[in-house]
RNA sequence: GCGCAUGUGGUGAAAUUGGUAUACACGCCAGAUUUAGGUUCUGGUGCCGCGAGGCGUGGAGGUUCAAGUCCUCUCAUGCGCACCA
């Protein structure tokens, strides 16, 4: 019966019964524990080597085939590692606060961290099916009061931190966090913290250097979220990333973390890292630094008072080109239009504030305003030069003010033209920017300065799903933070955790934290041993954002039981840190140190990858890591993506009922008889495209689906999932089982063949080539190459019904980091006792690279014409004679006298006729 | 508008320094072996042409003995930034 002759092949079935088999042995030897230095089983000979992902955020929707990409790749390069005597850190864990957990708790009426636990059990039951070769020791969710702790933990040191322009930091530049005990000391040494009296404006005063602080500003407030929002969190059209609800401009008071002391060495060191440039350079134009000159011009206000109006420009040498100056609608000097204006002035601004940012796009490059009647002098031409307001000067840019050089700058240009503003054409213009910046200053009316696009990063939001602050503030409104032993704060258990949403509209709408309404939690009494005896006090009832969690992360996967709460606390283990991540490895660009390989999406690029480098800046210029910068290399993969249909109505039809119809030469798609659309795009439940792992791997094994996923197409690049296609990746591993597996009889297939010389070039090309492309993030091609030798292999077990083993091994062992659980079953059948996980990687003999003959072409006016075997060490006369004695060439040739002769040995021979 | 990336068979895609374009896989075709069923093996498969031969890496030029690869222009798609002074 048929049953009987497929009993030992690698079907489905078969495939499942090994995976979890080989799951379950992984499991109970504790296969991927990974030792640090302290462990018994730690071997100081193997090199560190961290690899690690993006980590999740466990959505209640579940995985789709595109989620595991890059936790496939990394697991693959993790088990390589592995295989190349490294000491390999490994692990996944949750991303676990923020608004989509909230939002769903909202909707089921569940508690977020119900759900979110169970949505992390959910995922970790899909990925395990994969059979990741992630640390189990080493998982952890930020949501985990452990956790939280340190996440507290950082914000205190970060709270309790000034940055010292002058102090050169661990790495030589200037500027460097300093605890903001030493600017205390130094207010007192200079008498200032006498001066300032009482604890009220000390505190106020500080607020104003700590690196977390308070501050009454503009941030960016969304109703339809309740809640404010980080300006990276704002997309280009002023609507939330989340959401897509509007966002309006208000100032309230929140917390705030100055990113922008890091600007300098955030944009510096990028120079160190090794990650794509598409990366960097979005890292760059987001931190926008410019260098350029403030320039003071006096404007008579009235007759008796004058102002000073700064302006700020990158081209200080075209002052003398000046011929009017703009200042933005928000700017403090349209305070003070002349009488006649003031009615015109009120008017342009009211509409220029009621404009939304998409009517601000729309328009950008339709110049309006309106004249302030007010005029600037020229510091260095001492010309009269109008004052216009206008929205194409932003408030938040520079100094709000430009001098406008209509010569020199288009836009003012336009402005000019718009108005019938007079302007010079020609004018004298300073040698160089340096000589234009010197005369400013030795006037007094300027200086050297660089302006930075990036703002500081709001870091309050009113939401209950979040980290709480570990701040409480006295009676009168005095911010401190809670001793150490205090920590952490945990949430307090509420009867409504929703936000307070408005109308996405409601531009007055003011945000309410959750927090707040639960007295018994906010109110709080104790001694903060300040010699003040027990007070009462207030906590901070704001949440962190989510990014909090995921700045520190990595740090938690080398130290994930730190609870080191001592005098000297740190956050990790120093000697793990600098086992880890410190910057003596030297293994790839620089010396920063870091994670050795970080592997995600794209979407981070200035979001979580800028805040983790300023969070890790921080902790190192304090002294709690080694490491200059978290993330020494960065891999973006692609995105899987996938087809949908639509009908006549937009309506999205299941993508797999879908019928591919060929009809005179044209490909049709058809549903239930009926035509639809064919589009291409993400996959998702609303598309009804969504693949999930567990199909896959249900159908065709996840060592299969490992395959597939790797052998699609470049890893850096996005491409359809076809789920057709996937039986290729099943073939090849059916293959390879029939090297060893007799499927009729599920015996082993002769082995003992002695291996001819042909097989052993095959395989350690292979070898080398694999070797190459593991080191380069190229599975595709790697997994191409292997196929190329399980086909040859195929071949010969054709031809003579056996397969030498000592080609078998080696094979196996190249496959295992791809298909790890197929690779353990036939590594045993081949009478192995130990797992391969840690079995070494085969190395090539290079004897067998090099061939006695090569095929090359042979060209007649750079036309291939020939084909021409010949010894591969054949000097340039035997390839040129070799090659004008093939018939085909004598043939093309003719009567033709041949010019010239090109020979590149073991290259290519050309004649030109 | 500015910047970056990509464009190769019916499909996903390969191709060290410029050196036989299309590796590997899906699909398709044929033969063999099996046979009631997503079997396996072997071979074939860029396009046009009966053929010799011609044409082929988005398009147009250029450099070169030789261009998918280098240069110039251009088109399309995707991403990022966008009045940044």
């Amino acid at each position: 019966m048929s049953d009987d002759v497929l009993k030992y092949r690698y079907d489905a079935k078969m495939a499942n019964k090994i995976e979890d088999k080989w799951q379950k042995y992984w499991d109970e030897t504790h296969a991927f524990n990974t030792p640090n230095p302290s462990d018994e089983d730690f071997d100081k000979n193997l090199q560190p080597y961290v690899i690690m992902d993006m980590f999740p955020y466990p959505s209640g929707a579940g995985l789709h085939v595109g989620h595991p990409l890059g936790y496939i790749a990394t697991d693959v390069l993790a088990r390589y590692m592995r295989m190349n005597s490294y000491n390999v850190l490994h692990a996944l864990g949750f991303d676990a606060f923020g608004l989509p957990a909230e939002q769903y708790a909202i909707q089921t009426g569940e508690h977020p961290e119900k759900t979110t636990k169970h949505n992390i059990e959910n995922m970790r039951a899909q990925l395990k099916m994969l059979g990741l070769a992630h640390d189990p020791n080493r998982t952890f969710a930020t949501i985990d009061s452990e956790y939280v702790r340190w996440t507290q933990w950082i914000f205190g040191k970060i709270y309790n931190s000034y940055f010292d322009g002058d102090e050169l930091n661990p790495s030589g530049m200037s500027g460097s966090a300093r605890p903001i005990s030493e600017l205390v000391d130094k207010l007192k040494a200079s008498g200032k913290w006498n001066e300032l009296g009482s604890d009220k404006a000390r505190s106020e005063y500080l607020n104003n250097y700590r690196l977390a602080y308070i501050s009454e500003s503009e941030v960016n407030w969304c109703p339809g979220l309740g809640t404010v929002l980080a300006n990276e969190e704002v997309t280009a059209e002023g609507k939330s990333e989340r959401g897509n609800f509007p966002v309006f401009k208000k100032k309230f008071r929140q917390w705030s973390m100055r990113i922008t002391s890091y600007a300098d060495r955030l944009t510096a060191d990028l120079d160190l890292l090794d990650w794509p440039d598409k990366i960097k350079h979005m890292q760059m134009n987001w931190i926008g630094k410019s260098t350029g000159a403030f320039i003071d011009f006096e404007v008579m206000v009235t007759d008796s008072n004058s102002q000073n109006l700064r302006v700020f420009t990158t081209r200080p040498d075209t002052i003398r080109g000046a011929s009017f100056m703009v200042v933005a609608p928000e700017h403090p000097i349209c305070a003070f239009p002349a009488k006649m204006q003031q009615k015109n002035v009120l008017e342009y601004i009211n509409t220029a504030r009621n404009k939304s940012s998409i009517e601000r796009q729309q328009d950008a490059g339709k110049k309006t305003g309106v004249f302030l009647g007010l005029y600037a002098k020229n510091p260095i031409t001492g010309e009269k030069l109008p004052i216009y307001v206008a929205d194409y000067v932003l408030m938040n840019y520079g100094t709000g003010a430009i001098m406008a050089v209509p010569a020199d700058d288009e836009r003012d240009q336009e402005f000019a033209n718009t108005y019938k503003i007079e302007f010079k054409q020609d004018y004298k213009k300073f040698e160089t920017i340096e000589s234009a910046i010197e005369n400013l200053v030795q006037m007094g009316s300027g200086e050297k300065t660089t302006t930075y696009r990036l703002r500081d990063w709001l870091f309050s939001r009113q939401r209950y799903w979040g980290e709480p602050f570990p701040i409480i503030y006295d009676e009168e409104g005095i911010d401190y933070l809670l001793p150490d032993d205090l920590l952490p704060v945990l949430l307090p258990d509420v009867p409504d955790y929703s936000p307070k949403v408005y109308d996405i509209d409601d531009e007055d709408s003011i945000p309410e934290a959750p927090l707040s309404r639960t007295e018994s939690w906010t109110s709080i009494e104790l001694d903060l041993g300040d010699g003040k005896g027990m007070r009462k006090f207030r906590r901070e009832t704001n949440t962190m954002p989510n990014w909090a969690g995921s700045c520190w992360y990595y740090l938690r996967y080398l130290d994930v039981n730190h609870v080191d709460n001592g005098k000297n606390a740190s956050v990790v283990d120093p000697l793990l840190e600098k086992y880890w991540l410190g910057p003596e490895h030297n293994r790839t660009v620089s010396n920063t140190g870091g994670v050795d390989l970080y592997v995600g999406g794209v979407e981070h690029a200035v979001l979580h990858l800028l805040y983790a480098r300023f969070w890790h800046k921080v902790l190192y210029d304090l002294g709690f890591v080694s490491s200059v910068e978290p993330f020494k290399k960065l891999f973006n993969q692609g995105y899987i993506q996938a087809y949908a249909y639509t009908n006549n109505f937009g309506q999205y039809v299941p993508a797999n009922e879908v019928e591919e119809i060929k009809k005179d030469d044209e490909i049709i798609y058809e549903y239930n008889g009926e035509l639809v659309n064919k589009e291409y795009g993400k996959m998702g439940k609303s598309l009804k495209n969504v693949i999930t792992p567990e199909d896959v791997v249900k159908e065709y094994g996840a060592d299969t689906f490992r395959i597939y996923e790797m052998s699609m197409g470049p890893l850096d690049l996005s491409r359809p999932w076809e789920t057709r296609a996937v039986i290729g990746a099943m073939r090849f591993l059916s293959r390879l089982w029939r090297l060893v597996v007799n499927e009729n009889t599920g015996g082993l297939v002769d082995d003992t063949k002695e291996v001819d010389v042909e097989t052993l070039k095959v395989l350690n090309k292979t070898i080398e080539f694999v070797r190459t492309e593991m080191e380069n993030i190229r599975p595709n091609t790697a997994i191409a190459k292997l196929i190329g030798l399980v086909n040859h292999l195929t071949g010969v077990l054709t031809n003579t019904n056996a397969v030498p083993r000592n080609v078998l091994k080696p094979l196996i062992l190249m496959t295992a980091p791809f298909a790890p659980h197929i690779c353990e079953e036939l590594w045993q059948k081949l009478g192995e006792t130990n797992s391969l996980l840690h079995a070494d990687y085969p190395s090539v003999d290079k004897k067998y690279l090099v061939d006695d003959t090569i095929k090359i072409g042979v060209q007649v006016n750079g036309k291939v014409r020939a084909t021409l075997e010949i010894a591969t060490n054949a000097s340039i006369d035997e390839f040129k004679n070799a090659a004008l004695a093939l018939p085909q060439i004598i043939n093309v040739l003719g009567d033709k006298k041949v010019k010239k002769a090109i020979v590149v040995p073991g290259k290519i021979v050309n004649f030109v006729v």
